[in-house]
Order: C-alpha cells, then sequence, then structure tokens
DNA sequence: AGGCTGCTTTAAAGCGCTTTAATATCGAGT
DNA sequence: ACTCGATATTAAAGCGCTTTAAAGCAGCCT
C-alpha cells in the first residue's frame, strides 16, 4: 500500500487515521489508492502498535431482548466518543467468567456488563484491570461503577398506583433469591408500610418466568389462600403473564376481579394483547450513563468509583382498574 | 513472561498454545508463572504473528430470539473446530454493510451472516474474499454457501395439516415484500394446488409484526371481506400473535371458528397462554451445516459452493382444530 | 549567503507474539 | 572417546501497523 503510492508507510498511516499533518495532495494520493485497492487497515496490527484499542467490551446475554436494546443503544452512544464495541455473551455452555476471558483477550480498554452475576468480590477484581461499569445490578461495596434503575422504587410506584385506585388488598408475586429480587420485595414492603398497608403484605412465592406465574396464579385460586387479592405485583412481566394465563383460562377478569402489574416493560407486555401495566427502565439513560462513565475514567482520571441511580418509569396499560366491590 | 521464568519467549508460546516440543518440566515452569503473573496472550499480537485468527465472524441482529439461539449453538460447535466467534450485530443505527465492515477489520477467516438482507452479487462478492456462509435465506445464483430451512416445504406442512383436519377455506396471511415472505407465500400456494384447493387461495395483505396481524385480522372481520375463513396460515408468529389478539378481544374463539397457524416456533408461540400452532427450525442443524460448510472451505480446501436444505418441523399446538361446522 | 521558521515527509524502532532454522544437550551405539 | 540421532531450547526475523525524532524543504529575514 504504502510502496503502490510511493509514500512512506507513516504517512499512509497518518492519512489513514485521518490524523493532521499530510497535505492535502498526499492525503488524496492516498485515499485514492486506499479505495482503489479496498485497503483495510489491520485492525491487530494497529491495536498491536497503537497500545490503544479504543474498544469496549460489553457482556451480556444475547438471549435477553432487553440487553439486545441496550446494545443498540450503545453501539451509537460509544461511536460518538471514539470507540468500537466487542461483544461476548454468554449461553447455556459459555460462562460469563468465559465470555469475559474472551473481553480480555481482545484487549478492551474497558468493560460493560450487562446484569453481571458474578459476586461483587470478584467484579472489584476485574475493575483493578480495567475500567468496569455494570449495569442494572446492585452492588454492594464500591468495587466497579454501577449504573442501575432503583427497581424499590419502580415497585413501589406500582403499589402506589394500586393505592390510588384503590386498592388495599395487595398480594406480590416474589422473584425467589437473588440481588434483584430482594430489593424489588423491600420496594414492596416498604410502599405497603408507607401507605399504612404494613398488616396486609402478602406475598406469594415465584419465580422469574411464566410458569412460576401459572403456579402462584393457581395457588392463590385453591380457597385455602383465602380471598383472592384485589391486585397483585408480579416480580416481572413473564411471571406476570403467567398469572394472566391462568386467570384468563380459570375465568378470572383481569382487570375486572384482579389487578396485574408486572415489571421490566418487556416485549411481552406491549403486545397489544396483553396490555401489560408494567414498570419499565430507560435503556437510552442507562447505556447513556454507562459510557459516559467508563469513558471519564478512560479519557478523564476518574478513579474514585460512583453508582448512579436512574428513575423507573410506571406504563399504565389495561390490566390496572379499581378493585372489585367487596 | 519469558524472563520471569528464565526461558525464552519461544519456548513460553510453545507452552501456552499447547503445542509439543517443550518438555514435561519446562511446561510447569511456565504454565505455574502464568498463572502467578496473571498472563493472558494478547490476542492482536498473536493474530498478527500467526497470521491465522482463528476467528470466525457472525452477523447477527440482536433483537432477534432466533439469532440468539444460533449464537448460543454457533459459539458451542465452533469451539470444537479449534475457532472462536466474532459478534457484529445490525442495530436501528448500523447497517449490514458497516457490521460486516468491523468483522472484515477484526480478520475473521471466514463469516456466518444470519438472515442476510444484502443482495447475492454484493454477498458473491463478498465470498471471494473469505468463505461465507448465508444462514436462513434463499439466494440465487451459488456465489455463497447457503443453510436454510425449506420455507415453502414449511408452510405447506401447515397447509396439510389443516387440510388433514379438515379445512378447505384456508386464509394466508403474507409477510409484505422479499425472498422469504415470497417462498413461504409459494409454499402455501403450492400446496393449495396439491390438496386441489387452488381456487380456495385466499392472501391477505399483512407484514412482520402484531400490528400486521392485527390490521390483518380487523379486515377479515369486516363484512366487505366475505366469510371468515375457517383457518389462517401466517407469514411469522408475530403476526399470528396480533391475529389472535384482534380474535380474542372480538370474541372469537380460536381453534373453534378459526385455526391459526404462525412460523418460527418463537418464544411467545411457545408461552403456555398462547400455545400457537407453528413451523420451527432446527437452530442446531443450521448451525452445524453452516460451520461445517465454512470449516471444509478453510481447512479442506472444498472451493465450490453448496446449498443445505434442511426440512422444517410442524409444532402441533391449541390453535389449530377442526374446522367449525359450515 | 546563512540562518530561521514552519510545514511535510520519512527512517527506524518496536508493539507482543509465532515461526523457522539453527543450536544445545544427552544417551546410545560402536 | 566419538559419532549419531533424538529431543529440547532459543536466536532472530518478521507480522502490519504507530510513533517519535529527525530530516527535507520551502520561504523569509537579516
Amino acid at each position: 500500500m504504502a510502496a503502490e503510492v510511493g509514500l512512506s508507510t507513516a504517512s499512509v498511516s497518518l492519512v489513514v487515521r485521518g490524523v493532521a499533518g499530510p497535505s492535502e495532495a498526499t492525503r488524496r494520493r492516498v485515499l485514492e489508492a486506499a479505495e482503489r485497492l479496498g485497503y483495510r487497515p489491520d485492525r491487530a496490527a494497529s491495536l498491536l502498535a497503537a497500545r490503544r484499542s479504543r474498544l469496549i467490551g460489553v457482556l451480556l446475554d444475547v438471549r435477553s431482548t432487553f440487553h439486545a436494546e441496550l446494545v443498540g443503544d450503545l453501539h451509537a452512544i460509544v461511536e460518538r466518543h471514539g470507540y468500537d464495541l466487542v461483544l461476548s455473551t454468554i449461553t447455556r455452555t459459555r460462562s460469563e467468567q468465559r465470555a469475559v476471558e474472551t473481553l480480555l483477550d481482545s484487549r478492551c480498554e474497558a468493560l460493560v456488563l450487562l446484569g453481571p452475576e458474578a459476586p461483587a468480590s470478584e467484579l472489584a477484581a476485574l475493575d483493578r484491570q480495567l475500567p468496569v461499569v455494570a449495569v442494572g445490578r446492585r452492588l454492594s461495596g464500591s468495587g466497579v461503577d454501577v449504573v442501575r434503575v432503583a427497581d424499590d422504587e419502580g415497585v413501589a410506584s406500582a403499589v402506589e398506583h394500586l393505592v390510588a385506585l384503590g386498592h388495599r388488598d395487595i398480594a406480590y408475586l416474589n422473584g425467589g433469591t437473588g440481588t434483584i429480587p430482594a430489593l424489588r420485595r423491600r420496594g414492596y414492603e416498604r410502599a405497603m408500610g408507607r401507605a399504612g398497608l404494613g398488616s396486609s403484605v402478602r406475598l406469594v412465592p415465584g419465580g422469574y418466568d411464566e410458569d412460576a406465574g401459572m403456579r402462584a396464579a393457581r395457588s392463590l385460586l385453591t380457597s385455602s389462600a383465602g380471598e383472592l387479592p384485589t391486585a397483585v405485583v408480579a416480580f416481572n412481566d413473564r411471571s406476570a403473564v403467567g398469572l394472566l394465563d391462568v386467570f384468563a383460562r380459570t375465568g378470572v377478569d383481569v382487570p375486572g376481579q384482579v389487578s396485574v402489574v408486572g415489571y421490566d416493560d418487556d416485549l411481552v407486555a406491549r403486545l397489544a394483547h396483553v396490555g401489560l401495566t408494567t414498570v419499565g427502565q430507560d435503556s437510552g439513560q442507562l447505556t447513556e450513563h454507562a459510557i459516559a462513565a467508563l469513558v471519564e475514567r478512560l479519557d478523564g482520571g476518574r478513579t474514585e468509583h460512583r453508582e448512579v441511580v436512574l428513575p423507573p418509569y410506571l406504563v399504565v396499560r389495561r390490566t390496572t382498574a379499581p378493585p372489585r366491590p367487596s
């Protein structure tokens, strides 16, 4: 390529990277030749020579629609800062650790971890190697930057919405063990307390999928469970959909007899025939803050860690209404 | 790292890559030191020096759940062949071409394109640079390897299923323009013809999403459309879900009054409360053939192109039943 | 003319590895 | 003791770039 135009490789490098220096004439000459030869700089070589990759690694679960949305936003944002993305997904057979190692091998300068599961200590250790931002997960300690949505507030706003509609008998369909389920559950309990409904707190064992919701619905419908609550807040949309399904099949009118609120604003919640009232998080904000945090540490030299907590928003659709007359 | 153990970098390289040569003693010494120092070989440097990246690029749409599934399988398969994956996704703001360029820049040795949209000629041009396999799309000419499922057969088997149940008035909800919609539609037309129902062919304009399905359902329900068919085969699951939604809201019983079949065996089709009869494709087979094709060309020296067409399978769930009595 | 300045270009070193060919080591065999 | 072959190790070149310092070259001033 350099030989082709009778210039040094240095000049070519300068032109190709758009660095100031070469004259207009040289620039044109090189660009023309590059075009003609279909020249593409070798990323590996640049990376090696430049000692900067300008690569940001993203750990994701390719099966998650929410992650998909985030990746879309990330691409756009990262580009504005002159970085590029490298994706690494977990799968059934590919652990989080393995996925992160791939990212490390690609010599990423920083990592965005979408919903990481690793223990906080491990993440902190990672962060000692390179800037890391965890998205969407609450983390004790402050070994990494965190950008997340206040899940407890989200659930609280769901409860408040129901209370405002007149509900008093509001059950919560739990999401199992884990930091996120715990946080959401606490949001429910606190909100109930604040509404003077502390004594009506009613926790139903659940899980994260449709099946869990279906089981929960069936247990609520057995007479031994006592009267059906007038509303139930579910850990997430998937379990809420399970609830809706069983209610629909057993002739329980939603929202006539029971109101249902989900969490996540999943695609499934938005489907017109589901129309689930739910709590969503602003993916654009989430990614914007995540990248900002990394760039600050990479280019701005910030060293202490920070946690950004964004407010969730309630989306009222068709599964909530005033309670049935008792 | 080499200095650390008092050996040459060559020896270290040999050990780290697991190449035969170094003695057991050396091997242990290096491995121990690597562990202690947290040494990770630099991918870029290896890539540059080895002149082989052993990387396979995957073009995908991170928003597609089917692609997600494929990526999961790909990771597992590729690993068995000693390759690694690099992912590049299209997004709202990131074109297919841009995504492919990224892959090229990473010096992939071959590309797996999941549902590529580029014209065949462009793909053929790409294939002149490196082995390319297109997954899931029918391609005229033979400029690249193709692995796909026989979409026409899939739709045909849906029609045959309905015919076997006794249906004669079977409409098809079209998927818009594009090679895949065209192929599926033809599958419908042919199957109808074979069943002696050529004169009952009934095409409804549609699209690929829930909205299109909803619009189609409404148009079917207006009296001007004539009598409601006893069954409708939809271009895909998403549009089928739109149909189901409108039917449910307007009190049209499925499958009592109308049977509905989708296509894709999406997650949404599997949800218990949807229970959509649909046509699925075996993602494991698809990826297995795709990688096999690439490996053969990469390591086996095959040069001509090939097309692998896999059979789809019908999944009968709860949205199909014998037709309503007329 | 000679010395400056400011702009453009390039030689050369080197990034962290792989690879090849050559060298070192060690018994075994004669 | 000496050669031979097998095995283990390494020196050195080089992958395709970036980067730094230095060189080349105008034009300008004194």
